[in-house]
DNA sequence: GTCTATAGAAGGATAGAC
DNA sequence: GTCTATCCTTCTATAGAC
């Protein structure tokens, strides 16, 4: 009953999610999740209708992931440098637990942008303001750090710990030849951006 | 006769290069490339046989393009700094260019990644670490720059510049709300990178 | 709710005329 | 070399039994 009507959908779901992140909307095959999930194509339309309804609850639900946790870690009030330390610690430890979720997202947006503007609200951008853009704007001010345009310092931060798990597929291939796992050098990753990053915007 | 030839087996060509950079392999047409290309179908599969062939052809054409003129820059006989200048101004006006390569190519990159393994040869990586690994390590040995994982620079290097286009829907969306275009960011950011990369190396 | 069987559409590929 | 017409597979979606 109830129970196991949860169950099933969380099952179709979860095998949903593992299939459109791997191939993305075009590429998935109804089929394939059926079989994932262990129960037959039927009941996937029985669920979620199509193939697009069933894609657009695993997208909400996975950006909603992604982004609230990003900017969970931005919103913190905490000064500048420990924000950067903290923000890449939780937030690297979370890509490294879905390692193909960037990718997935990037490129699913970029096929459908308009798929994201809930995410990206007025209300959004204004909190991003004021947690912030505003604490930047101050250490300027005093001096503590380089004057500098504050959209392109954030997707600084967020290109030097994402860009390399979008890029993962050709990163191990470079990797490969070093003789270092993708793994290894995103650890290595992790303890180098915050020092890295800092250093970057100091005056001397 | 072949004159004429030519010029079709092109208009293919460039049509689907234009289809399959928009919609990757597994969401491109058959019909939308032909359409593009004022011809039918049934040429497409005279000069290319199948659909996968014609993927393969544009793939290889495209990564090519990227990375040699991306390797290109990097292998240039240049002092440290004037290298990082150099490679921003020619890369960034490259990627101006072709906004979409980036997200094109590292998504199937990801779906395929031994599709790279012809480009990334150890000759290839030979090469980066005579022109660029060496000249760092003896920078960083005559106190010029901190000392750090040569790797993990280069890709700082590329995220930096490459990310914004790979995630250029997304960024889009967050510009929007900015009332600054996506071109302007990038113009910024093509003067900003090269100053800030150098600083973050620097050695206080 | 879950299954089997199948309809129906889309898309890649080919045959054959010109 | 190029076209029209068509085949055939693949895939989404539904009908209907249990």
């Amino acid at each position: 009953m109830k129970e196991q009507q949860k169950l099933t959908e969380e099952k179709i779901f979860d095998a949903a999610v593992a299939v459109f992140e791997e191939k993305g909307l075009a590429g998935a095959r109804m089929q394939e999740i059926a079989d994932k999930a262990g129960i037959n194509k039927a009941l996937l339309h029985y669920y979620y209708r199509t193939k697009e309804k069933l894609f657009d609850a695993v997208f909400e639900h996975m950006a909603g992931f992604m982004f609230n946790k990003l900017f969970g870690c931005l919103d913190q009030k905490l000064p500048w440098k420990e924000k950067v330390a903290l923000f890449y610690k939780e937030h690297i430890s979370f890509l490294q637990s879905h390692p193909i979720l960037p990718a997935f997202l990037l490129n699913e947006i970029n096929q459908h942008p308009e798929r994201i503007s809930r995410f990206f609200t007025s209300e959004r951008i204004t909190l991003l303001r004021q947690n912030l853009f505003d604490q930047l704007e101050e250490d300027m001010k005093q001096n503590r750090m380089m004057r500098m345009d504050k959209m392109q310092l954030l997707i600084n931060l967020i290109a030097l710990s994402v860009f390399p798990f979008a890029a993962k597929g050709l990163l191990e291939k470079l990797l490969e030849q070093e003789n270092i796992t993708f793994d290894e050098f995103i650890e290595k990753r992790k303890k180098e951006l915050p020092g890295l990053v800092i250093n970057s915007v100091k005056i001397r």
